[in-house]
DNA sequence: ACGAGACTGGACCAATCGGTCTATTCCTGT
DNA sequence: ACAGGAATAGACCGATTGGTCCAGTCTCGT
């Protein structure tokens, strides 16, 4: 919230992540990042020489890591993988209700860019990093391997399906119950 | 396929969901509508005054009917709700490789519309319609009330999350797997 | 045969888009 | 003190955006 002592390059990050949720990538204007990160636009090509290709990739790599460390701990202190995964709903459907009923920022960035497949690449990365991450801890958790690699897509899996449903419903709701689902 | 029959607004309508599917409301612009539909500018505001929202609304409601359609097909024949889930998740499957990788066109037209709230809550009606269909199916098989809402429920946020996941790995793999989850 | 409304066709518009460019300021090592 | 790269600042550009407007055409009922 503060945003004042925060350099350049990450108000741009920040302001581009949060905006390109909302609204997408093609619903953005780079007028509309730089009035929200006050920048000048010769900032934004000197960081990001592609311009807001460049800017979006930062934007879903800045919102992938925020979601890696919410699955850390909401796993870490958890005894079991169920225990996990609920605190894990909890705590998005807290990030819901917060944000106002937004997307998975990496979805809304790279599902309609320019360059579609290496967008697409990319989210099939960052995807794959997060379901790698709960696997990694069911794992620890004691799951097998084969296990864990089902149960942690079907984590993902519930969890976007979830989000989509609790955004056109403008209720958290979804979310909580998806323990249910497990 | 043979587009010179329909009428022109038909023509805009499907242009319109096609491309919207594929890059989303604001990555489409009017030009490349008419261009695929064939049609001059004066055709879109004569039949949709209020132009690209307007036809947005038109194309998500028309693809929300292709939806219920399927839906409607996988459940007919179906001895258990398993079964009818299974077809559909098959069906969606074969669609998502014909398609190539493209997205549930209601969420890529309505969440990210110029008047977001209106649009959202249209996203919400037309998922809503998709549960009760499944759900009418459910309770037909047998399951009662309430068990037929939370599995309705249950496997439309398995697909949206499913099918995101797919896109995002251009594989229907996830798809077909789906029925595991159930 | 003719008049009226539905529909088509496309020129035209202001606003905005992403991106380029150069001038200037700031910061840091020496 | 000063050199020089990093970073900032914003004027400017051609292209494209969604939208307006009106002249022309087609298709009816009568």
């Amino acid at each position: 919230m503060t945003d004042a002592p925060l350099p350049t390059k990450d108000r741009l990050i920040r302001a581009a992540a949060n905006l390109f949720r909302t609204r997408g990538y093609h619903g953005v204007g780079l007028a509309d990042v730089l009035a929200e990160a006050q920048a000048p636009k010769g900032s934004l090509y000197h960081h990001f020489p592609n311009g807001k290709s460049d800017l979006a990739i930062a934007a879903a790599n800045w919102a992938s890591d925020e979601m890696l460390r919410l699955v850390a701990t909401s796993f870490d202190g958890a005894e079991t993988f169920e225990a996990g995964a609920t605190t894990l709903c909890y705590k998005l459907a807290k990030l819901f209700d917060i944000t106002g009923w937004d997307t998975c920022p990496v979805a809304n960035i790279l599902f309609e860019g320019p360059d579609n497949n290496a967008f697409r690449a990319h989210a099939g990365h960052i995807y794959d990093g997060w379901i790698a991450e709960v696997l990694d801890h069911a794992e620890r958790l004691g799951l097998s391997e084969s296990d864990a690699r089902a149960r942690a897509e079907h984590l993902f899996v519930l969890i976007q399906g979830g989000w989509m449903l609790a955004r056109a419903r403008r209720s958290s709701e979804v979310l909580r119950d998806l323990r249910k689902m497990l």
